[in-house]
DNA sequence: AAAATTCTGGAACAATTGTTCAAGAATAAC
DNA sequence: GTTATTCTTGAACAATTGTTCCAGAATTTT
């Protein structure tokens, strides 16, 4: 043991992740993420490593922070306790138009970014976002079966897309207007 | 008028196109458009301005192309003539699974790409995407206008929607079984 | 053929890229 | 207090970035 660390490790991957969201993997250099964290190039690289694998901690920290809150949430734990179906379903596709609503917001989902961007291009990231987009279906595939409904894998896979397309809308500048008339007509569908 | 260009202005926007819409705007080098192009950063330049430029140039062209056969799609125009809205639907989610399956082509959609990438930093590409999703959400509610639908319009973007989260789970590496599944069970419930 | 004009390729540019490294600061163990 | 170890900052690095510019090639008009 010698000099103990000044930083702190979770804020400093906190700062990065907010820097990467905004602006995408080509979007942020080295100097962005040393600006944000207020490091020194040298601690970065010896806490993290190279660009890469501080991207690919900032997504994998993101995941386990916003896959574990849908599932709780499709699983009706916690905050959604007592929350039906349908509410649950609700407060999935707010997700994409509370950002933009309440904070103005139009990074959109780091993983939805990190699907286009990256993982058409570096396997390990696919494997992440593959990963991610599993447990999420199968969260709403258990959120299904709950109704006895037969076709619940599909609708789940379904429902992610429709998310997804949320999300990039949101990002092209839909109006609130129009992803609140989205999520209500996909409630009323989905669910007869 | 003195010496010719000697280069088809066409083609090197479509060899342009190609760059972007595969690594996206960050990722590609005004050296990735010289050498896809064949040509020196001078008539580059002189011809089509600076990398920003060639971006909006070849995006615009993609939309003009794909947006004006969707177009054509939706209102069962020439290929498209003889097919019911429920054909025409799943043509138009089918350009989301047929780049993979018989292209083995993941790049997803490029207008999607600039949607994510570009639209919440460039006012102007925002203003490109936004015109093309309103052109095609038009074509989308005159198509359901057709049979009467009186929420044409909702489900016009609801599919917009779905068709842009297809694309992303697409670039994310989703099976050909799966977004199969979701064109199907989309079918099935857009027309009960 | 000469002149005028436009195109072409690539050299040149400063700025920025991602990464490495070394010199010094800070602390724990002895 | 000395030693050993780890951390921190920032200088240094070669490579690449987007852009400009110029010398020469090509073509039309005179």
């Amino acid at each position: 043991m010698a000099r103990l660390r000044e930083f702190d490790e979770a804020k400093a991957i906190t700062a990065v992740q907010n820097v990467f969201w905004e602006k995408g993997y080509e979007g942020t250099s080295y100097a962005d993420l040393t600006t944000a964290t207020g490091l020194g190039k040298g601690s970065l690289y010896a806490a993290f490593g190279n660009k890469r694998a501080l991207y690919i901690k900032a997504l994998s920290v993101y995941i386990e922070q916003e896959v574990s809150l849908a599932e709780l949430l499709f699983a009706g734990i916690g905050p959604a306790n007592g929350l039906s179906t349908s509410e649950r379903v609700q407060h999935f596709l707010g997700l994409a138009i509370e950002a933009i609503e309440k904070r103005d917001d139009r990074r959109g989902c780091f993983l939805c970014n990190a699907s286009v961007e990256l993982a058409p291009h570096d396997g390990e990231i696919e494997d992440l976002v593959t990963a991610a987009h599993d447990r999420l279906t199968k969260g709403l595939t258990a959120l299904f079966d709950e109704n006895g409904d037969e076709k619940s894998r599909v609708k789940a896979d379904r429902l992610l897309a429709v998310y997804l397309g949320m999300r990039v809308l949101a990002k092209a500048g839909s109006s609130i207007a129009t992803l609140s008339a989205i999520r209500e007509i996909e409630l009323e569908h989905s669910f007869l």
